[in-house]
DNA sequence: GCAATATACTAGGACATCCAAGGGTTTGGA
DNA sequence: TCCAAACCCTTGGATGTCCTAGTATATTGC
Protein backbone atom coordinates (compact mmCIF):
# COMPACT_ATOMS: atom_id res chain seq x y z
CA UNK A 1 0.00 0.00 0.00
CA UNK A 2 1.13 3.68 0.59
CA UNK A 3 -0.21 6.65 -0.73
CA UNK A 4 -3.19 7.37 -1.99
CA UNK A 5 -4.41 7.23 -5.62
CA UNK A 6 -5.18 10.20 -7.37
CA UNK A 7 -8.27 7.87 -8.53
CA UNK A 8 -10.08 5.25 -7.44
CA UNK A 9 -8.73 2.38 -9.41
CA UNK A 10 -12.52 0.53 -8.92
CA UNK A 11 -14.60 3.48 -10.94
CA UNK A 12 -11.69 3.22 -13.36
CA UNK A 13 -11.73 -0.46 -14.12
CA UNK A 14 -15.82 -0.08 -14.10
CA UNK A 15 -15.19 2.77 -16.62
CA UNK A 16 -13.17 0.16 -18.57
CA UNK A 17 -15.91 -2.58 -18.38
CA UNK A 18 -18.10 -0.13 -19.53
CA UNK A 19 -15.74 1.17 -22.84
CA UNK A 20 -14.93 -2.41 -23.70
CA UNK A 21 -19.07 -3.20 -24.34
CA UNK A 22 -19.60 -4.96 -20.56
CA UNK A 23 -21.44 -2.10 -19.45
CA UNK A 24 -24.43 -4.27 -18.22
CA UNK A 25 -22.39 -5.94 -15.94
CA UNK A 26 -19.65 -3.01 -15.07
CA UNK A 27 -21.44 -2.06 -12.23
CA UNK A 28 -22.19 -5.28 -10.59
CA UNK A 29 -18.22 -5.90 -11.30
CA UNK A 30 -17.34 -2.76 -9.31
CA UNK A 31 -19.50 -3.58 -6.25
CA UNK A 32 -18.13 -7.18 -6.14
CA UNK A 33 -14.45 -5.71 -6.47
CA UNK A 34 -15.14 -3.06 -3.57
CA UNK A 35 -16.28 -5.69 -1.34
CA UNK A 36 -13.09 -7.55 -2.13
CA UNK A 37 -11.16 -4.54 -1.32
CA UNK A 38 -13.33 -3.17 1.71
CA UNK A 39 -12.69 -6.77 3.40
CA UNK A 40 -8.88 -6.34 2.81
CA UNK A 41 -8.87 -2.84 4.61
CA UNK A 42 -11.08 -4.06 7.89
CA UNK A 43 -8.89 -7.41 7.96
CA UNK A 44 -5.41 -5.16 7.62
CA UNK A 45 -7.52 -2.75 10.94
CA UNK A 46 -8.30 -6.24 12.67
CA UNK A 47 -5.29 -7.75 12.39
CA UNK A 48 -3.14 -4.73 13.51
CA UNK A 49 -5.56 -4.27 16.63
CA UNK A 50 -5.11 -7.82 17.42
CA UNK A 51 -1.53 -8.25 17.14
CA UNK A 52 -0.80 -6.96 20.90
CA UNK A 53 -2.32 -9.87 22.16
CA UNK A 54 -0.79 -12.45 19.85
CA UNK A 55 -4.28 -13.17 18.00
CA UNK A 56 -5.02 -13.40 14.23
CA UNK A 57 -8.59 -12.91 13.42
CA UNK A 58 -8.77 -16.29 12.47
CA UNK A 59 -7.98 -17.41 15.69
CA UNK A 60 -9.79 -14.53 17.03
CA UNK A 61 -12.85 -15.05 16.04
CA UNK A 62 -12.73 -19.60 17.45
CA UNK A 63 -11.93 -17.76 20.57
CA UNK A 64 -15.16 -15.62 20.84
CA UNK A 65 -17.03 -18.11 19.32
CA UNK A 66 -15.82 -20.83 22.36
CA UNK A 67 -16.71 -17.86 24.83
CA UNK A 68 -20.46 -17.83 23.51
CA UNK A 69 -21.08 -21.28 24.09
CA UNK A 70 -23.10 -22.13 26.64
CA UNK A 71 -21.03 -25.09 28.12
CA UNK A 72 -17.56 -23.33 26.93
CA UNK A 73 -16.66 -26.13 24.43
CA UNK A 74 -17.52 -27.32 21.05
CA UNK A 75 -16.98 -30.04 18.47
CA UNK A 76 -14.23 -28.94 16.00
CA UNK A 77 -16.74 -29.75 13.09
CA UNK A 78 -19.74 -27.37 14.74
CA UNK A 79 -17.01 -24.47 15.24
CA UNK A 80 -16.35 -24.95 11.52
CA UNK A 81 -19.65 -24.72 10.21
CA UNK A 82 -20.52 -22.06 12.66
CA UNK A 83 -17.38 -20.22 11.61
CA UNK A 84 -17.74 -21.07 7.82
CA UNK A 85 -14.50 -22.27 7.20
CA UNK A 86 -12.95 -25.59 5.93
CA UNK A 87 -11.96 -28.10 8.81
CA UNK A 88 -8.49 -27.64 7.96
CA UNK A 89 -8.56 -24.41 9.29
CA UNK A 90 -9.83 -25.10 12.22
CA UNK A 91 -7.21 -27.83 12.90
CA UNK A 92 -4.47 -25.01 11.93
CA UNK A 93 -6.32 -22.46 14.23
CA UNK A 94 -6.94 -25.27 17.35
CA UNK A 95 -3.22 -26.11 16.85
CA UNK A 96 -1.92 -22.71 17.54
CA UNK A 97 -4.55 -21.80 20.48
CA UNK A 98 -3.73 -24.83 22.09
CA UNK A 99 0.13 -23.95 21.73
CA UNK A 100 -0.46 -20.85 23.44
CA UNK A 101 -2.54 -22.70 26.05
CA UNK A 102 -5.69 -20.67 24.85
CA UNK A 103 -7.22 -23.73 24.32
CA UNK A 104 -7.69 -27.58 24.86
CA UNK A 105 -8.76 -30.33 23.09
CA UNK A 106 -10.56 -33.21 24.84
CA UNK A 107 -12.24 -36.61 23.65
CA UNK A 108 -16.20 -36.56 23.10
CA UNK A 109 -17.54 -38.42 25.70
CA UNK A 110 -19.76 -40.11 23.42
CA UNK A 111 -18.32 -40.21 19.58
CA UNK A 112 -14.95 -41.11 19.40
CA UNK A 113 -14.76 -39.63 16.06
CA UNK A 114 -15.33 -35.85 17.47
CA UNK A 115 -12.36 -33.74 19.02
CA UNK A 116 -14.09 -31.15 21.50
CA UNK A 117 -12.23 -27.79 22.27
CA UNK A 118 -12.84 -25.95 25.22
CA UNK A 119 -11.27 -22.51 26.56
CA UNK A 120 -8.78 -22.23 29.04
CA UNK A 121 -9.00 -19.71 31.91
CA UNK A 122 -6.56 -17.52 30.06
CA UNK A 123 -8.37 -17.77 26.63
CA UNK A 124 -11.56 -16.76 27.86
CA UNK A 125 -9.50 -13.56 29.96
CA UNK A 126 -8.00 -12.82 26.25
CA UNK A 127 -11.26 -13.23 24.71
CA UNK A 128 -12.78 -10.41 26.57
CA UNK A 129 -9.69 -8.10 26.44
CA UNK A 130 -9.54 -8.66 22.59
CA UNK A 131 -13.22 -8.18 21.92
CA UNK A 132 -13.26 -4.64 23.83
CA UNK A 133 -10.33 -3.70 21.63
CA UNK A 134 -11.97 -4.49 18.32
CA UNK A 135 -15.20 -2.91 19.61
CA UNK A 136 -13.52 0.35 20.97
CA UNK A 137 -10.88 0.62 17.98
CA UNK A 138 -12.73 -1.50 14.80
CA UNK A 139 -16.52 -1.89 15.18
CA UNK A 140 -16.77 1.32 17.32
CA UNK A 141 -14.98 3.59 14.41
CA UNK A 142 -16.49 1.17 11.53
CA UNK A 143 -16.74 4.68 9.18
CA UNK A 144 -20.24 3.55 8.05
CA UNK A 145 -23.31 5.60 8.98
CA UNK A 146 -26.25 3.97 10.74
CA UNK A 147 -28.11 3.65 8.17
CA UNK A 148 -25.26 1.77 6.00
CA UNK A 149 -24.68 -0.53 8.80
CA UNK A 150 -27.94 -1.41 8.43
CA UNK A 151 -28.46 -1.50 4.91
CA UNK A 152 -25.20 -3.48 4.60
CA UNK A 153 -26.71 -5.87 6.99
CA UNK A 154 -29.84 -6.47 5.13
CA UNK A 155 -28.21 -6.64 1.71
CA UNK A 156 -25.36 -9.00 2.33
CA UNK A 157 -27.49 -11.03 4.58
CA UNK A 158 -29.83 -11.84 1.84
CA UNK A 159 -26.54 -12.86 -0.41
CA UNK A 160 -25.83 -14.72 2.01
CA UNK A 161 -28.83 -16.87 2.11
CA UNK A 162 -29.01 -17.02 -1.54
CA UNK A 163 -25.52 -18.36 -1.60
CA UNK A 164 -26.97 -20.95 0.67
CA UNK A 165 -25.01 -20.32 4.13
CA UNK A 166 -28.14 -20.73 5.95
CA UNK A 167 -32.00 -21.24 5.36
CA UNK A 168 -34.55 -19.33 8.18
CA UNK A 169 -35.12 -15.35 8.77
CA UNK B 1 -19.47 -25.12 3.86
CA UNK B 2 -21.55 -27.99 3.26
CA UNK B 3 -24.80 -27.94 4.21
CA UNK B 4 -26.60 -24.76 4.95
CA UNK B 5 -27.14 -24.12 8.60
CA UNK B 6 -30.54 -23.58 10.39
CA UNK B 7 -29.89 -19.96 11.46
CA UNK B 8 -27.68 -17.18 10.33
CA UNK B 9 -24.68 -17.27 12.32
CA UNK B 10 -23.94 -13.52 11.85
CA UNK B 11 -27.32 -12.50 12.99
CA UNK B 12 -26.58 -14.78 16.51
CA UNK B 13 -23.48 -13.28 16.79
CA UNK B 14 -25.09 -9.96 16.71
CA UNK B 15 -27.93 -11.48 19.28
CA UNK B 16 -24.71 -12.07 21.26
CA UNK B 17 -23.20 -9.25 21.31
CA UNK B 18 -26.05 -7.53 22.26
CA UNK B 19 -26.69 -9.85 25.33
CA UNK B 20 -23.57 -8.89 26.35
CA UNK B 21 -23.98 -5.44 26.72
CA UNK B 22 -22.00 -3.91 23.47
CA UNK B 23 -25.30 -3.22 21.81
CA UNK B 24 -23.33 -0.30 20.93
CA UNK B 25 -21.50 -1.98 18.10
CA UNK B 26 -22.84 -4.85 17.35
CA UNK B 27 -24.98 -3.29 14.33
CA UNK B 28 -21.33 -2.77 12.69
CA UNK B 29 -19.41 -6.09 14.01
CA UNK B 30 -22.44 -7.81 12.37
CA UNK B 31 -21.71 -5.37 9.30
CA UNK B 32 -18.15 -5.97 9.03
CA UNK B 33 -18.29 -10.00 9.48
CA UNK B 34 -20.61 -10.25 6.73
CA UNK B 35 -18.30 -8.28 4.59
CA UNK B 36 -16.20 -10.69 5.57
CA UNK B 37 -18.01 -13.82 4.78
CA UNK B 38 -19.51 -11.71 1.77
CA UNK B 39 -16.20 -11.42 0.61
CA UNK B 40 -14.74 -15.08 0.89
CA UNK B 41 -17.72 -16.56 -0.86
CA UNK B 42 -17.24 -14.38 -3.95
CA UNK B 43 -14.07 -15.64 -3.78
CA UNK B 44 -14.77 -19.33 -4.05
CA UNK B 45 -16.99 -18.06 -6.54
CA UNK B 46 -14.48 -16.50 -9.00
CA UNK B 47 -11.58 -19.14 -8.43
CA UNK B 48 -14.39 -21.51 -9.89
CA UNK B 49 -15.21 -19.69 -13.43
CA UNK B 50 -11.46 -18.78 -13.20
CA UNK B 51 -9.96 -22.38 -12.29
CA UNK B 52 -10.45 -24.16 -16.06
CA UNK B 53 -8.36 -21.47 -17.46
CA UNK B 54 -5.37 -21.98 -14.70
CA UNK B 55 -6.18 -19.00 -13.18
CA UNK B 56 -6.45 -17.40 -9.87
CA UNK B 57 -8.31 -14.41 -9.06
CA UNK B 58 -4.83 -12.44 -8.05
CA UNK B 59 -3.23 -13.64 -11.41
CA UNK B 60 -6.18 -12.71 -12.89
CA UNK B 61 -6.00 -9.47 -11.83
CA UNK B 62 -2.88 -8.99 -13.23
CA UNK B 63 -3.93 -10.31 -16.69
CA UNK B 64 -6.81 -7.99 -16.64
CA UNK B 65 -4.58 -4.67 -15.11
CA UNK B 66 -2.45 -5.11 -18.06
CA UNK B 67 -5.00 -5.74 -21.06
CA UNK B 68 -6.15 -2.38 -19.80
CA UNK B 69 -2.73 -0.13 -20.22
CA UNK B 70 -2.62 1.53 -23.88
CA UNK B 71 1.02 -0.27 -23.99
CA UNK B 72 0.28 -3.63 -22.56
CA UNK B 73 2.82 -2.61 -20.18
CA UNK B 74 3.04 -1.55 -16.76
CA UNK B 75 5.41 -0.88 -14.01
CA UNK B 76 5.55 -3.37 -11.08
CA UNK B 77 5.02 -0.16 -8.61
CA UNK B 78 2.52 0.73 -10.75
CA UNK B 79 0.60 -2.65 -10.35
CA UNK B 80 0.92 -2.89 -6.87
CA UNK B 81 -0.29 0.22 -6.14
CA UNK B 82 -3.20 0.41 -8.57
CA UNK B 83 -4.09 -3.50 -7.63
CA UNK B 84 -3.76 -2.31 -3.88
CA UNK B 85 -1.56 -5.60 -2.72
CA UNK B 86 2.09 -5.67 -1.31
CA UNK B 87 4.64 -5.64 -3.69
CA UNK B 88 5.39 -8.80 -3.08
CA UNK B 89 2.14 -9.92 -3.97
CA UNK B 90 2.81 -8.64 -7.17
CA UNK B 91 6.27 -10.63 -7.47
CA UNK B 92 4.43 -13.73 -6.85
CA UNK B 93 1.69 -13.62 -8.97
CA UNK B 94 4.26 -12.40 -12.13
CA UNK B 95 6.31 -14.83 -11.53
CA UNK B 96 3.89 -17.71 -11.96
CA UNK B 97 2.07 -16.21 -14.72
CA UNK B 98 5.53 -15.73 -16.22
CA UNK B 99 5.92 -19.42 -15.95
CA UNK B 100 2.89 -20.16 -17.96
CA UNK B 101 4.05 -17.34 -20.40
CA UNK B 102 1.10 -14.99 -20.07
CA UNK B 103 2.99 -12.10 -19.21
CA UNK B 104 7.16 -11.03 -19.34
CA UNK B 105 9.06 -9.30 -18.02
CA UNK B 106 11.66 -6.66 -19.43
CA UNK B 107 13.92 -3.97 -18.06
CA UNK B 108 12.63 -0.06 -18.23
CA UNK B 109 14.17 1.71 -20.46
CA UNK B 110 15.38 4.68 -18.54
CA UNK B 111 15.32 3.46 -14.95
CA UNK B 112 17.53 0.56 -14.15
CA UNK B 113 14.96 -0.13 -10.99
CA UNK B 114 11.61 -0.65 -12.86
CA UNK B 115 10.78 -3.46 -14.03
CA UNK B 116 8.03 -3.95 -16.83
CA UNK B 117 5.18 -6.48 -17.23
CA UNK B 118 4.18 -7.05 -20.28
CA UNK B 119 1.10 -9.08 -21.65
CA UNK B 120 2.01 -11.74 -24.33
CA UNK B 121 -0.27 -12.75 -27.07
CA UNK B 122 -1.20 -15.48 -25.15
CA UNK B 123 -1.63 -13.62 -21.71
CA UNK B 124 -3.71 -11.15 -23.81
CA UNK B 125 -6.14 -14.26 -25.76
CA UNK B 126 -6.73 -15.86 -22.27
CA UNK B 127 -7.50 -12.75 -20.11
CA UNK B 128 -10.33 -12.21 -22.89
CA UNK B 129 -11.83 -15.25 -22.48
CA UNK B 130 -11.35 -15.29 -18.60
CA UNK B 131 -13.42 -11.89 -18.71
CA UNK B 132 -15.88 -12.94 -20.53
CA UNK B 133 -16.79 -15.60 -18.58
CA UNK B 134 -16.58 -13.89 -14.96
CA UNK B 135 -18.96 -11.00 -16.68
CA UNK B 136 -21.36 -14.27 -17.80
CA UNK B 137 -21.14 -16.53 -14.23
CA UNK B 138 -20.07 -14.04 -11.58
CA UNK B 139 -20.76 -10.31 -12.53
CA UNK B 140 -24.25 -11.00 -14.55
CA UNK B 141 -25.55 -13.22 -11.70
CA UNK B 142 -24.34 -11.18 -8.33
CA UNK B 143 -27.20 -11.75 -6.62
CA UNK B 144 -27.51 -7.65 -5.66
CA UNK B 145 -30.37 -5.77 -7.04
CA UNK B 146 -29.46 -2.88 -9.22
CA UNK B 147 -30.63 -0.45 -6.35
CA UNK B 148 -27.78 -2.56 -4.14
CA UNK B 149 -24.90 -2.52 -6.23
CA UNK B 150 -25.62 1.47 -6.99
CA UNK B 151 -25.91 1.62 -3.14
CA UNK B 152 -22.50 -0.55 -2.02
CA UNK B 153 -20.53 1.02 -4.98
CA UNK B 154 -21.57 4.69 -2.91
CA UNK B 155 -20.80 3.45 0.57
CA UNK B 156 -18.38 0.93 -0.20
CA UNK B 157 -16.67 4.30 -2.20
CA UNK B 158 -16.42 6.67 0.58
CA UNK B 159 -15.21 3.69 3.06
CA UNK B 160 -12.66 2.76 0.92
CA UNK B 161 -11.86 6.75 -0.19
CA UNK B 162 -11.69 7.68 3.87
CA UNK B 163 -9.53 4.80 4.50
CA UNK B 164 -6.74 6.46 2.33
CA UNK B 165 -7.10 4.82 -0.87
CA UNK B 166 -7.77 7.39 -2.74
CA UNK B 167 -8.41 11.64 -2.35
CA UNK B 168 -10.44 12.78 -5.52
CA UNK B 169 -13.96 11.78 -6.34
C1' DG C 1 31.67 14.45 -7.38
C1' DC C 2 30.46 11.71 -3.61
C1' DA C 3 28.00 10.24 0.27
C1' DA C 4 23.33 9.80 2.24
C1' DT C 5 18.72 8.91 1.27
C1' DA C 6 14.96 7.11 -1.41
C1' DT C 7 13.02 3.77 -4.55
C1' DA C 8 12.31 -0.91 -6.90
C1' DC C 9 12.34 -5.57 -6.86
C1' DT C 10 13.31 -10.13 -4.76
C1' DA C 11 14.22 -13.77 -1.12
C1' DG C 12 12.74 -16.05 3.03
C1' DG C 13 9.44 -16.73 6.71
C1' DA C 14 4.84 -16.63 9.08
C1' DC C 15 -0.22 -17.33 8.46
C1' DA C 16 -4.52 -18.59 6.55
C1' DT C 17 -7.34 -21.03 3.17
C1' DC C 18 -8.54 -24.71 0.34
C1' DC C 19 -8.19 -29.51 -1.74
C1' DA C 20 -6.87 -34.37 -1.74
C1' DA C 21 -5.83 -38.27 0.78
C1' DG C 22 -5.42 -41.19 4.86
C1' DG C 23 -6.67 -43.49 9.24
C1' DG C 24 -9.94 -44.13 12.96
C1' DT C 25 -15.02 -44.40 14.50
C1' DT C 26 -20.08 -44.91 13.85
C1' DT C 27 -23.97 -46.03 11.60
C1' DG C 28 -27.09 -48.59 8.88
C1' DG C 29 -28.65 -51.93 5.66
C1' DA C 30 -28.05 -56.76 3.83
C1' DT D 1 -23.90 -59.92 12.70
C1' DC D 2 -20.93 -57.52 9.70
C1' DC D 3 -19.19 -54.87 6.14
C1' DA D 4 -19.79 -50.79 3.35
C1' DA D 5 -20.79 -46.03 3.53
C1' DA D 6 -20.69 -41.87 6.11
C1' DC D 7 -18.40 -38.96 9.23
C1' DC D 8 -14.45 -36.63 11.84
C1' DC D 9 -10.00 -35.02 12.23
C1' DT D 10 -5.19 -34.58 10.61
C1' DT D 11 -1.36 -34.38 7.34
C1' DG D 12 0.77 -32.65 3.18
C1' DG D 13 0.73 -29.67 -0.80
C1' DA D 14 -0.55 -25.44 -3.43
C1' DT D 15 -1.74 -20.37 -3.29
C1' DG D 16 -1.99 -15.81 -1.67
C1' DT D 17 -0.90 -12.06 1.58
C1' DC D 18 1.98 -9.63 4.48
C1' DC D 19 6.45 -8.42 6.87
C1' DT D 20 11.39 -8.04 7.29
C1' DA D 21 15.53 -7.83 5.27
C1' DG D 22 18.84 -7.52 1.34
C1' DT D 23 20.58 -5.99 -3.28
C1' DA D 24 20.69 -2.81 -6.95
C1' DT D 25 19.76 1.63 -9.03
C1' DA D 26 18.40 6.81 -8.74
C1' DT D 27 18.17 11.03 -6.78
C1' DT D 28 19.46 14.64 -3.67
C1' DG D 29 22.32 17.54 -0.86
C1' DC D 30 26.69 19.18 0.54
Amino acid sequence: MGTPLPRDPIADAQRNWERHGWGDVAAPMAAITAIMRTQQILLARIETVLKPFGLTFARYELLALLSFARSGALPMNKASALLQVHPTSVTNAVDRLEKAALVARSPHPTDGRTTLIELTAEGRTLAKKATAALNAEVFGKSGFGPDDVDHLIRVLGTFRRDAGDFTEE
